[in-house]
DNA sequence: GTTTAAATCAAACAACCGTTTAACTGCTTT
DNA sequence: AAAGCAGTTAAACGGTTGTTTGATTTAAAC
């Protein structure tokens, strides 16, 4: 059976998100994922490396996304500006755990390697923003922002409402556990704000 | 010396906020303090308690300034609002060790009564950030915006800046090593960058 | 100077950690 | 039928974990 290699990560993925790297242990993922111990050091060598596999197995599905979106050269940087929210809100409220495993360890690992891995892929991710804001810029229909904070904030706002999913929830009537209408009420919400956001703060007419 | 307590607590936030709960044993706690391993179990009672001590300790600090923000009624709601992000920037950038275990923990934790500690205090913060936006809007000076989300955004952006530290000294040019510097650099520029957001997005002139 | 209690310490505790071992399965290839 | 091999397993490995013990020091109270 090839997929208890992905059975093992799902496992792991979960556990992460829900009790950190540190906190969970080989036996908590082999007993969640129902397979023996020993197979984990098997099928990925170790703890970490299982970690890295992770990292690469989730990062590959969005891996071009926005190379895509950038290359468009028939929308406009509000339209871009619009589908790029869709497109990360989706992705990242999709995949709330492996966001949340991703935030939580930039600062947390210990591993250089893992700590580069992730920094790298928010980084190229980072730019891809920023192309867009510069040539909205340049065409003279956004204003002149705090780029870094203005990218910070989008990411920052998905990254609170993940990672305190549980007090979102509460503050937002949203019942917890339920996967499904989590994201059906939670995605537009975050999608709309986010929107009315940029459109207010990158605006050149709003100009302070 | 009273103050072994207040030692111990700085190394295990230090400790904690760089390589988290689970990852920082009671031993490198005692080493970094220079205590002796059993003191920590003789002044807290467990490693565990230790966490609710020195949430405890950081939390008595701020408590009561935004209530005390939202009782002066001279202020008009864009002031309060200025205000209020003078005063959470300073207290976040300045204890963004702090800041990090707490927005870190939040889902990882185990223990119920620490979630609940932790989830208590934001959402005693959350509602005193409510009652300013209510208040502008009644005075017809806010427009009406996503509440929940417009306070995760101010807190994911300074989230997002806490958690990838060295990330976004990367990106703007500070070296992350020199706390000074990046406070000198880094806190102006966050009040700045949210009070304009703020403005752009609350001001009732910007209806779409 | 004796008493008493708090503070400190090295050592030991059992439990758990990530990883490895070596035996054993089922299945394909010769 | 024998050989080979990936998949799977229970058991064991050495090391680390959080916590406790019991002896020893310190310092204040009488």
């Amino acid at each position: 059976m090839k997929d208890k290699r992905v059975h093992i990560l799902d496992s792991a993925e979960a556990l992460f998100a829900e009790k950190g790297f540190d906190g969970t242990s080989v036996r908590d993922i082999a007993g969640h994922a129902g397979v023996n111990l020993a197979m984990i050091s098997y099928y990925f060598g170790s703890k970490e490396k299982l970690l890295v596999a992770l990292i690469a197995h989730r990062s590959s599905y969005t891996h071009g996304i926005l190379e895509e979106l950038n290359k468009d050269e028939k929308l406009s940087p509000w339209n871009k500006i619009e589908r790029l929210i869709d497109l990360y809100v989706d992705k990242i409220v999709n995949n709330y755990k492996f966001h949340c495993i991703m935030t939580m360890h930039l600062p947390t690992i210990q591993s250089d390697d893992i700590r580069e891995m992730i920094t790298d892929i928010k980084i190229r991710n980072f730019e891809q923003i920023k192309k867009i804001i510069n040539e909205g810029q340049k065409n003279k229909v956004f204003r002149k922002v705090d780029m870094e904070l203005t990218v910070g904030c989008v990411m920052g706002t998905l990254t609170q409402v993940t990672l305190s999913k549980s007090l979102y929830c509460r503050l937002m009537h949203i019942d917890k556990n339920d996967e499904e209408g989590y994201r059906e009420k939670m995605i537009p919400k975050i999608k709309a704000h986010l929107k009315e956001l940029l459109k207010a703060h990158l605006d050149i007419k709003n100009q302070n």
